[in-house]
DNA sequence: ATTAGCACTCAATGGGTGAGAGTGCTAACA
DNA sequence: TGTTAGCACTCTCACCCATTGAGTGCTAAT
């Protein structure tokens, strides 16, 4: 019995070499294989002595007796952990980036669409991005606005520029004096706190000193409520969810229908995205490390970005277990860099 | 060779019984299965010579000597004009459509979306369904509103209560009395036209009126075309897109990944229905049909929906070649009902 | 006009076979 | 003692071939 720290020098050379061939073949790899391509000075017999271990060790694995092997998740884990090396991008691929994120965007949705676009495209993986997450954000301020006789419109402004508006339907006449009472009013009891800051008796109260309709009144801050809700869902962007048909190991029809379904469900995304996001810089789920299921053949590749502290967002790339994650994790970063900066840009320090 | 208007009623009914039963099966089908399963009383020989006749005359093919027959597209298009029997929906599940419309939604968005997922999942293919197209639209008013020091929100207000708005970035501060003025000066320039019949002039003249710096005028101009813009940009839904690798003309990877990218492409499926849309109550396009390359295998069915020549949009399924065309049928022209009695309601009968 | 019967065609199925890739083990070697 | 060449063994895969079965077209009988 070998214990983990006991990987030694050789043992983590061929671990790499298996896994950096798989990754590109998608084929079992052998022990002749490994001593041909890549220049160890190792015979095969030798190699295939240390594969031997590597497999007891649970690194790798054979689908059956006579093929070579392949890495188990164990062994995806160690290699991003240890071997990995990081395949920076190239020079054009970088310039590709930069174009199509300096293209002026102003609003915050189409820059996180944009980015999920391009790091799908880059990747050849899908990519998720989550947009910036405001949980319990504050109310800028309240507008309401006469749009005809049977209809107000209620905008929400929140921090960081986001903003959501929303119909609302009313039988009355209602005319500009009491609409100017009613937003003040209104302003004056919801800008500067969150959604539960606000009870329901200040809202109540509001009716004696205005001359409105109590179920206006409440139709009203329904649609605050609504739109809160709204800003403080996160929206998730997916691009690229066929990209995964390009790889042979979902060639199984059935498979492959069921992982696009899952990608479809938001809220698993989201969750996934979620537990992602908080910790580390960069985080790794491989294969089985997903919670689901359909799952256990992909790996997840997320990290945040946003300004420190006050509002983050998350972005990932999903593929299978078998993923350049040298690349990857090269795009990834950069494109956080081009976010945040961008970010800044838009929002500057405001919050 | 016997001509179109000589399709007798025994050519029909083994027309349609080969359909039908290829429709269900998806195997080619032969003349001993008609004989058996369908009572037409004859024997299959019989059948045989009049399939050899239908065969000449194009309507059904065999994909090889020694296999039944499947229909043509040209097949297919004289079955929904003339043989197809539409198949009511049961009675649960009119109930569950109902009740799914029927839960109150306030944004014709939500509601276009809560429709395609119900047409996709009743029908078990693809749902497409366009939202109300407005072109040429009428702006109704203009809001400006000052979000903090350096911005401000501009809320385009078009018919239909349809609402979109957009963030300025400007470097002065500007007070609330200049706003305000800016506000009205925009509303009369805009409000009750299109977008073309405002023009530059017109806006470089504001300048004068007000004491604002030239840029920030523009910049909310640009705004202003901007939401104009995305309102007249109709929103296209899709749902259930991978529901056509449930069925087996898909299970090549390579086609279905076609497809299926295809769909993803808004553009030609906003191409795609809006040349559906204008003419017929419903339009059917088979197969080859369409132009696109990619879609010779699918069907698609479209209707429009909405208020009689103000806005309307378009709903549709699409699916393989061999579509339940009699259920889907039904089922679309059910939920344009409920489509339009909730139109009529959100809307009444403004513009 | 219809149909029973028959010869024919062709795709699909399944067993059999050989090639190839890869392994584990042993014995020889530095 | 670690490394490696050699060899027997295993297992998959691709291919071939015969068989099967569904379906046709044609002909002759009803």
């Amino acid at each position: 019995m070998v214990w983990e720290k006991e990987l030694n020098e050789r043992k983590r050379a061929i671990l790499k070499s298996i896994i950096d061939d798989y990754i590109q073949s998608a084929q079992p790899v052998g022990s002749r294989t490994i001593a041909r391509k890549h220049e160890l000075g190792l015979g095969s017999a030798t190699i295939r002595n240390e594969m031997a271990d590597l497999e007891e060790l649970g690194y790798i694995s054979q689908p059956h007796t006579s093929a070579g092997r392949i890495p188990s998740d164990k062994g995806y884990r160690f290699y991003v952990e240890n071997l990995m090396q990081i395949q920076s991008l190239a020079k054009n691929e970088m310039a590709i980036i930069r174009k199509a994120m300096d293209e002026k965007i102003e609003e915050i949705n189409e820059l996180i669409k944009r980015a999920s676009t391009i790091i799908s495209n880059i990747t050849g993986y899908t990519a998720v991005v989550m947009a910036p997450q405001l949980t319990r954000s504050l109310i800028k301020s309240v507008q309401l606005l006469n749009i005809d006789e049977r209809r107000l419109l209620v905008v929400v402004v929140a921090g960081g520029g986001i903003v959501h508006n929303r119909l609302v339907n009313h039988c009355g006449t209602i005319d500009n004096t009491h609409i100017a009472k009613l937003n003040q009013a209104f302003n004056i009891i919801t800008s500067g706190k969150t959604l539960d800051q606000i009870s329901m008796p200040m809202v109540r109260d509001l009716q004696k000193d205005i001359n409105v309709p109590a179920d206006v009144i409440l139709s009203v801050f329904e649609a605050i409520e609504d739109c809160v809700r709204k800003i403080e869902t996160a929206d998730v962007y997916l691009d690229g969810i066929t990209n995964i048909l390009n790889y042979p190991e979902f060639n199984d029809l059935i498979k492959a229908r069921e992982v696009l379904d899952i990608l479809k469900e938001k809220d698993i995304i989201n969750q996934l995205v979620f537990d992602a996001s908080s910790k580390k810089q960069l985080e790794f789920k491989i294969g089985s490390e997903n919670e689901i299921n359909e799952m256990k053949d992909l790996s997840i590749i997320t990290t945040v970005y946003g300004r420190e502290g006050k509002d983050i967002g998350t972005i990932g790339v999903i593929g299978p277990t078998r993923m350049t994650y040298g690349k990857v994790v090269s795009s990834i970063k950069y494109i956080r860099e081009l976010l945040n900066r961008e970010m800044l840009r838009m929002f500057g320090d405001d919050s």
